[in-house]
DNA sequence: AAAAAAATGCAACTTTGTTGCAAAGATACC
DNA sequence: GGTATCTTTGCAACAAAGTTGCATTTTTTT
């Protein structure tokens, strides 16, 4: 694990650091997107929140994690599993959000659906989130 | 114009009050779905910030408008142009998000694609958000 | 027109996010 | 390993966004 770590931080070419240590280990650990707040609180150590945004923004420059949009001002994070690079990301999976439990996941089995837009539209990207009960709480 | 807006209002058993028939008319008027920040910036007579806030809860709460998840912390907000009730929303279409113009839209005409979740799983409701090209700007 | 009910503005506060800069830490090179 | 260089961190100070209680004003009801 603490391996797995380093080496993704390095194939980054980020210098490795207690921080980025840290929350990249919460992302592999979790099975739930995360946001700031969650971050700050599942941290033992304390790293400045200022840190926090900062190297939230370092792994989403990189494509290490992918942003999961909301309708209650709390952007969630998840690790990127495809092949997501430096500036472009390729995540065309589903979000699922829990309304019981709360946690929101990466469906990486089920993609996007293409949606077929009106004329003159040009999509570049696809965000489908959907709500309802989990596996564990249905 | 200003007949509907009271309708509306009376309808959803709202009183009439400047703030929300200015707030509404803001939303009649516009043809892409608003933040709470372009709502204060459109608005020429001054209504205090928390007379906004409380005002997009009053018509989220009554179904007169819908929120549009986003990654970037800024929820935006559009009528709804279904029947949409007290408390249960029956917005199905899509959004859009030009990356040009910054607009957000609902193409009311397109209808969410149905996805198949996992065992287990159960949806109550799915957010399509599509960025790319608006008709403008293509 | 008066009474009752509801909405507003204000103040005070909390939370969230941003920026500049000195100190600390990591990497590269010898 | 030891040192120079480059990067990251924490702190402070700030700005923006969101919340709550309460007195005053406005709207609705009678
Ligand atoms: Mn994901
Ligand atoms: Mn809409
Ligand atoms: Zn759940
Ligand atoms: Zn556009």
């Amino acid at each position: 694990m603490k391996k797995q770590i380093v080496e993704i931080l390095r194939k980054n070419q980020l210098s490795i650091t207690d921080g980025r240590k840290k929350i990249l280990e919460l992302f592999l650990e979790s099975d739930s997107a995360l946001a700031h707040h969650d971050i700050e609180e599942k941290i033992q150590e304390k790293f400045d929140r200022v840190t926090v945004y900062r190297t939230l923004q370092a792994f989403m420059d990189k494509g290490i994690i992918h942003t999961i949009p909301t309708a209650d001002n709390s952007i969630k994070y998840a690790l990127c599993k495809d092949d997501c690079e430096q500036g472009h990301h390729h995540d065309d999976h589903i979000h699922f959000v829990c309304k019981q439990c709360g946690q929101t996941i990466c469906l990486d089995e089920v993609h996007v659906p293409s949606v077929r837009l009106p004329q003159g539209y040009h999509a570049d990207q696809v965000e489908v989130v959907v709500s309802g009960l989990c596996k564990e709480c249905n």
